[in-house]
DNA sequence: TTTCCTCGATGACGCTTGTCAACGATGGCG
DNA sequence: CGCCATCGTTGACAAGCGTCATCGAGGAAA
């Protein structure tokens, strides 16, 4: 099942720590994105109710943690953006970044020692 | 406002080549996605009313044609990929990439000459 | 034990999306 | 001048999403 954007908040917090009671979650993410309790619990329901998290009993309440890894959320994503947009290839999305002025000196040092690593 | 995944596919045509009618975007879209010809119509309608799309008149029918350019479009949903799950850094998406073993010979190699060519 | 608080489950509602059909105007053909 | 083929507009409907409130069950505290 996809994981809605609002819902992806919820994982990120999850991925950042875990695991989690509801309370810390509604304390971690409710303020920030102006979200009320009911607001938080909702998207933790419809995240168990897809698999992405789980919760486990303890004590009195769950204890909720992530059951997709980011890593593969992330690739999924990238991997989604890629083909729609790119054709599948990296090399364009890079040109895109770099034509739109969007890549800092550093931006690009990175990249350059990154690919150095990568092509041997 | 924003172009939802379905309609992103009419806006390809779109930007693959324009004007078209809708008799020309139902023959280039429909069959392929398994769509009917009205609800091609009714994106294309969203879109209209969305003025990504922008629908001329000539004779009795329109001529659309696209309001948005490709590149803005692309430029905002790399940026936005890349906000969410990369904190706004290029370098770590080509990392994810790479780890997940996606990049050819020639991914490799056109990154190489490209990250040349920019850091000069 | 009774009262109260908290937790998770559920209902609700308006909006968007994906998908398709029906309708009303209008131009072309016989 | 009528009829038919089209075109764009609208209505429709189920599913998903964002958002919030209410409810019932079960501990905790008095």
């Amino acid at each position: 099942m996809k994981i809605s954007s609002a819902e992806s908040v919820i994982m990120e917090a999850l991925w950042r720590k875990n695991p989690l009671t509801s309370e810390a979650i509604i304390a971690e993410v409710g303020e920030p994105n102006g979200w009320t309790e009911g607001t938080v619990k909702q998207l933790l329901s419809r995240l168990v109710k897809k698999k992405a998290v789980g919760a486990t009993p303890e004590g009195r309440r769950y204890q909720y943690a992530p059951l997709v890894a980011r890593g593969d959320y992330v690739a999924a994503e990238s991997q989604g953006l890629l083909d729609r947009l790119f054709d599948g290839r990296l090399a364009p999305l890079v040109t895109q970044f770099s034509d739109a002025g969007k890549l800092s000196d550093e931006d690009i040092a990175e990249l350059k020692a990154l690919v150095e690593r990568i092509s041997k």
